[in-house]
DNA sequence: GACAGCATGTTACTGTATAACATCACATTG
DNA sequence: CAATGTGATGTTATACAGTAACATGCTGTC
């Protein structure tokens, strides 16, 4: 999927859960696609200062907010960042992977494997909402 | 086991791993120990100034990134802030789990419940680190 | 055209974290 | 004992992250 078939979908996608992809909006989510892997929200920020002049952080975090609960994008909690989502259209939970060596991230589903997890929580009277794990480890490439 | 206990074998542990608890470090862990659940480093850094007058934040992140070094206390990403560890001693790998609703926070083991997450990532080609998950949800009282 | 409701702009601020450099305390050793 | 090295701490300044509060603009509806 190309960024703009991905921008398309997204648009279909917020209509139908009864939501505008506005251009503002569409030009954030167009500034994060453009990206590999995490980016941040000041990153961002600048990218559209540069494209439109003007631009103030709640405008960004407005339209990063937006996307980030209509699915499109992740949160990255521990890395204060955020990453595409490409599979926005169907229920997941999922873990992102984040290699400590050289930064790239990748997101896998991991609905089943949740389950344990859930299984121990729920013995500590404890009940896990939706998540998205972010999880450290090393890829492919720097493992050696 | 009470705050003295705890910081007296929290002084043991770091000279068998061969460095200090400094008079400051104890300091700051103490003040953290004060607090149930998630503590922020500036609320650390206040705490630290009404003890002892200055204090920059510099001097609350350092003793801070050592503690959680030494594995005294976790980091909790998602809230910017720290926990206790009070089962530094043994190798583990825990969940974290903030209630939603009220904020509390519990620390759990999961090293048997990981696996099912480690063959994903294995299946990704992605190996992962030891990690601490912080995980959210509701608490046995806010359950309703 | 008046109004409601949402999106965006603007200002100012609070909170989180670190770089870079200065100083101190203490152990080692020549 | 003085010289030196090392790690801890102090200090200043700044970068980075996020939000409150209010002003303005846009669009659809009656």
């Amino acid at each position: 999927m190309n960024s703009n078939q991905y921008l398309q979908a997204a648009e279909l996608h917020c209509e139908q859960r009864g939501c505008k992809l506005t251009a503002l909006r569409k030009q954030v989510l167009e500034l994060v696609l453009r990206h590999e892997g995490v980016v941040k929200a000041y990153q961002v920020l600048a990218d559209l200062q540069k494209e439109r002049g003007a631009a103030a952080p709640p405008t960004v975090y407005r339209a990063l907010d937006f996307l980030v609960e209509q699915g499109l994008l992740h949160r990255v909690d521990a890395l204060n960042g955020f990453i595409v989502c490409d599979h926005f259209e169907c229920q997941h939970e999922s873990m992102i992977l984040v290699c400590e060596t050289c930064g790239k991230v990748q997101e896998v589903d991991v609905m089943a494997a949740l389950n344990g997890l859930r299984d121990v929580a729920q013995a500590a009277d404890f009940t896990l909402s939706h998540q998205n794990l972010m999880l450290t480890g090393l890829c492919k490439v720097c493992r050696v």
